[in-house]
DNA sequence: CTACCGGACAAACCTATGTATAGGTCGCGC
DNA sequence: GCGCGACCTATACATAGGTTTGTCCGGTAG
């Protein structure tokens, strides 16, 4: 939280949003590029999906703007490449020549908005911003996740099979019963785990296990 | 000694899915029913929006298949009904003249599929089977919330206070200065609280407050 | 008026949790 | 061998959590 922003050429606010244009044809690479930056937008181009690939995932929230005609691989090869890659940047694809079940398999793997040409500037302006802004909530979630995680992984063994008891409800003297322990034993290591995960209650602790979806024995919230 | 609300539920036959379909075409009902029903499916059929309006909403995992074209209203205003009355019966919509953006809104307000005529009764079946699959999942999450939302509903307000406050990793002290009561007072609460809701740690209580969405004050986990 | 309920509190008592101090064994890397 | 970290335990003490029994108050339904 310390670090300061590197701002090298303009006052690039903490998350200034990037939009990917994927397309093979350099007017419509322009032309796409123009109109986002028209409203303020930071942009990128490639004519290709093995550019893109080759590119380093962008930090900030962004979305891709994808021909689904490409040379050599298709639109939903990239889409399924990223997928694959554990990208999740929110995908628009524009069409030529699209049918219905193009666009159907298009929606059914996540994108988040399919225009045909000729795009009308507003719709895909529109399609932008809800896709960065489906990108920032989802970057906002996983930061925090990722913190958790983190700490979690600095964890020894035994350390974490205790952390999962203790957060799924059992006593200390139960944890201790059920890994072989002194319940004193159990104790200790709960200190550890609170302080090794930053956890100021126990609820804390409840609470990022569930955000970890670690709940194997009988945890579940019951009807 | 027990005060636990017994939920009521009726147990119905276990999970017998059924399918609703919605066509103004009497020989294509009747070959949809067919279908679903060659395949053991239970099916239920009507003629128009109205009609499906006013049966009551199934009990039991189920899909609509919905020819996009109606009588009166499209198959786009059913969806909207559906969606303001809270059912949310996933749909799979079939269509003779359809086109892409019809598509694209049909699937971003949370249609399951969108088929062409002619449909091949596989792509049938296999849509089906995956509608029936989310609800189905849908209606467990959803139950055991429900179940959760009464019980809370069952507590008094000054109970629901003092559960929030616990459940957001206060200790009763603090909840006690916070209310301007008596720690004991807080205890006792505490104690009705947790036959109340049916928790059995302090572990239940916070992930039942989680599953409600309930975490005003700073309860949400930290990076 | 009275009975009942929810809210608030207290004393007494017991259990659970948390911490400090003070150990002990093992295996691993240098 | 030595140090280190993980793992494990014990005693002792302090604080937090939780129940029981009983008291008091105010509203309100009968």
């Amino acid at each position: 939280m310390t670090d300061l922003p590197k701002a090298a050429t303009a006052r690039t606010s903490v998350d200034d949003a990037i939009v990917l244009i994927v397309d093979d044809d350099p007017s419509m690479r322009r032309a796409l590029t123009n109109l986002f930056q028209s409203v303020g937008l930071r942009v990128e181009a490639f004519g290709s999906a093995a550019e893109i690939m080759e590119a380093k995932p962008p930090a900030v929230p962004s979305c891709l703007v994808l021909d689904i005609r490409l040379p050599g691989s298709s639109g939903f090869d990239l889409q399924s490449d990223l997928a694959k890659a554990n990208i999740h940047t929110p995908i628009i694809f524009i069409t030529g020549h699209g049918d219905i079940p193009m666009t159907v398999r298009a929606m059914k793997s996540g994108a988040i908005d399919f225009l045909t040409k000729p795009v009308r500037d507003q719709d895909m302006l529109d399609a932008v911003q809800a896709a960065i802004e489906r990108d920032r909530r989802r970057r906002n979630i996983e930061e925090s996740v990722a913190g958790v995680r983190s700490r979690f992984e600095g964890l020894s063994a035994r350390q974490r099979d205790i952390l999962i008891l203790v957060a799924s409800g059992l006593m200390n003297k139960q944890v201790a019963a059920e890994l072989g322990l002194a319940e004193i034993t159990v104790k200790i290591y709960r200190g550890q785990i609170m302080r090794k995960m930053g956890a100021k209650s126990l609820a804390d602790l409840v609470r990022m296990v569930e955000a970890l979806g670690i709940s194997r024995p009988g945890g579940k919230v019951q009807t």
